[in-house]
RNA sequence: UGACCCGUGGUGUAAUUGGCAACACAUCUGAUUUUGGUUCAGAAGAGUCCAGGUUCGAGCCCUGGCGGGUCAACCA
């Protein structure tokens, strides 16, 4: 069995980047080396998307036995900073990846980016130009007219030595002067014409303070960091496609032999009911639509943590949707799917009821308790079983109860029978209404012979319900989320912005019973409540008060139906 | 009216040298079940964007269209 399954895993198909791989390994391509690099910008959060980045970088580097380093690529001061380090650090770490020892920043390549650029300028590839973003921008022409050279272009080599150690030793304003390469003006690709490579800054920089006044721009700064750390699979998404020729141009210029890197894309995630823009994710925080960076509905590792995903799920969920070149629109039930799938293997089951209907068990004598024994995971019979409390008074679930129900309604109703999880077969024979007529009391009697393990307990009936004990139970905050919009694809309206999509109803509050042994749950623990979803502890959670998390609801073929 | 990239069930992927279009999710049946969960069995759903061409044979190769995406930041 094991081996069969192994077998088809061997057979799975490569990805175009896997199969690319073997083929630069096989023809002895950087002398078979593998070495990829995840090079995030410390600017914010990582969600999901990032993870399918990860998920590549690191997997493929393991999977071929190469290494995968961890690079900042910190060259804009102005919108970086230190905590977002941290924070991406321990995201990898919690998805399961490891960069050993190579942890780089782009801002560590300075120094001999700087070289670099000097040069090119020795080369005559790279000049300074004096004019505006604006006068520059209007000379760069269309993507269907060439662009017109920049008074600038040929300024002897002195001059340009001279003035761009001038700008670095801050004796012009930002952005007086920038550096430029000089490559071609009248390139059908609009990245080749004489981009931009350095400007100046006089914003401090987290890890070099004010030592530098110019600052390279991503493009004169990503391939040769690949470069100086023998990266040779740059992996990168689909909008850096028309950036690669300007990377291969750099490339050959910087490079000493054979070695070069490759930089090779892939498509970036697309989320249904979800949004995956730095800029809208930082507005939803920024006005109060969601409670911080980490709050359960947001796509950041750390809310899908909070909210209770597993890395594996998160992962899994990577390995199925793939990598490839077309634009993709993922579907969340996949997301879901797998961190049920996970979720279903690892998590006890408990008791919880979220909507109490109180139930009393009128022959039951009033002050008995018994110790019911319930299995903690069937999925796993290592994981033992628990006893819970029974009692004359209990809690269901309010939707467990019909004065009037349908056919196919297989729960309690006047005169019903109906099983008690883990305990006795019961018949509903009376309930009392209160004043605005709502079932406030369903009243039972329960049959001794069936209780679980006990010589009826093989008799069939339709429903099983999910129950605590009233006088057991315990208090929590549970906090229902659902998604954050309404609209499959927020971000796709031309003239609408994502917040118009909000899903008003993604987060209930509630007060719910518990079962007592979740007394002493710990933050981030996962379980089912049986027959009503995965839940996870909130790390709000204090010793006197705990607070529940839903990550996801069961499936339901239940309320499919109606 | 440019360059580059991409078009395979509803969605995402696969089809290795050209050889019966496969898998997962979703959907729908049925069985099992002390979770309307899980598991199991099964069904329906594409003839591969279009039109030509090469070939005994094309999702795959060629030509021409059509459709979608990316690119004109001193962001990454």
């Amino acid at each position: 069995m094991t081996e069969h399954k192994e077998d088809s895993a061997e057979k799975k198909s490569l990805n175009f980047i896997e199969a690319m791989v073997e083929e630069d390994i096989r023809s002895g391509k950087n002398h078979g080396r593998v070495h990829t690099r995840f090079p995030p910008e410390p600017n914010g959060y990582l969600h999901i998307g990032h993870a399918k980045a990860i998920c590549l970088d690191f997997g493929i580097a393991e999977r071929y036995g190469g290494k995968c380093n961890l690079r900042f690529d910190d060259t804009n001061p102005t919108k970086e900073d230190i905590e977002f380090v941290d924070s991406i650090k321990e995201d990898i770490h919690w998805l399961g990846f490891d960069w050993e020892d190579r942890e780089y920043f782009a801002s560590d390549y300075f120094g001999k980016l700087y070289d670099f650029a000097t040069e090119l300028i020795k080369k005559g590839l790279a000049y300074v130009d004096d004019q505006s973003s604006e006068v520059m921008a209007a000379q760069k022409g269309s993507p269907t007219e060439p662009g017109t050279h920049s008074p600038f272009r040929e300024r002897s080599v002195e001059e340009n030595l001279d003035l761009f150690k001038r700008m670095n030793e801050g004796e012009f304003p930002e952005g007086s002067r920038v550096l430029r390469a000089k490559i071609d003006m009248a390139s059908p690709n609009m990245h080749m014409r004489d981009p931009v490579i350095y400007r100046i800054l006089f914003h401090p920089h987290h890890r070099t303070g004010d030592r530098w006044k110019v600052y390279p721009m991503y493009d004169f700064a990503h391939g040769q960091s690949d470069f100086f750390e023998g990266v040779t699979h740059s992996l990168c998404t689909l909008e850096f496609e028309v950036h690669r020729p300007l990377y291969d141009w750099l490339v050959e210029h910087l490079k000493e032999n054979d070695y070069r890197p490759r930089q090779t894309e892939f498509n970036r995630l697309n989320l249904s009911y979800t949004v995956l823009s730095k800029r809208v994710l930082l507005a939803l925080v920024n006005e109060g639509h969601v409670n911080g960076w980490d709050d359960p509905r947001m796509p950041t590792l750390t809310g899908l943590r909070r909210r209770g995903y597993t890395s594996e799920s998160i992962r899994n969920f990577n390995d199925s949707i793939g990598y490839t070149k077309v634009m993709a629109n993922n579907d969340v039930g996949l997301l879901e799917y797998a961190v049920r799938e996970d979720l279903n293997k690892k998590a006890p089951r408990v008791m919880a009821v979220l909507n109490p209907l109180k139930l009393i068990i009128t022959n039951y004598p009033e002050d008995k308790t018994e110790e019911m024994e319930t299995i903690n995971n069937p999925e796993d019979e290592s994981m033992g079983s628990r006893t819970i409390p029974f009692s004359r008074e209990i809690y269901i679930e309010r939707e467990d109860f019909m004065e009037d129900p349908p056919k196919k309604f297989f729960r309690l109703g006047p005169g019903r029978e109906v099983r008690l999880k883990s305990a006795y077969i019961i018949k509903c024979e009376d309930y009392k209404k209160d004043e605005n007529g709502e079932v406030c009391e369903v009243y039972c009697t329960y049959d001794e012979a069936t209780r679980s393990g006990g010589p009826e307990a093989g008799r069939k009936v339709k429903g099983t319900l999910h129950w605590v004990s009233a006088k057991h139970a315990v208090e929590a905050e549970v906090r229902l989320y659902d998604r954050l919009f309404i609209d499959p694809e927020p971000a796709g309206h031309k003239d609408k912005s994502p917040v118009d999509f909000l899903n008003p109803d993604s987060l209930k509050v509630i007060t719910g019973y518990v079962e007592p042994s979740l007394k002493d749950a710990k933050a981030l623990d996962h379980f089912q409540f049986q027959r009503l979803g995965y839940f996870n502890v909130d790390p709000d959670t204090t010793p006197g008060k705990l607070v529940f998390n839903r990550t996801v609801t069961l499936r339901d073929n239940w309320s499919k139906r109606k």
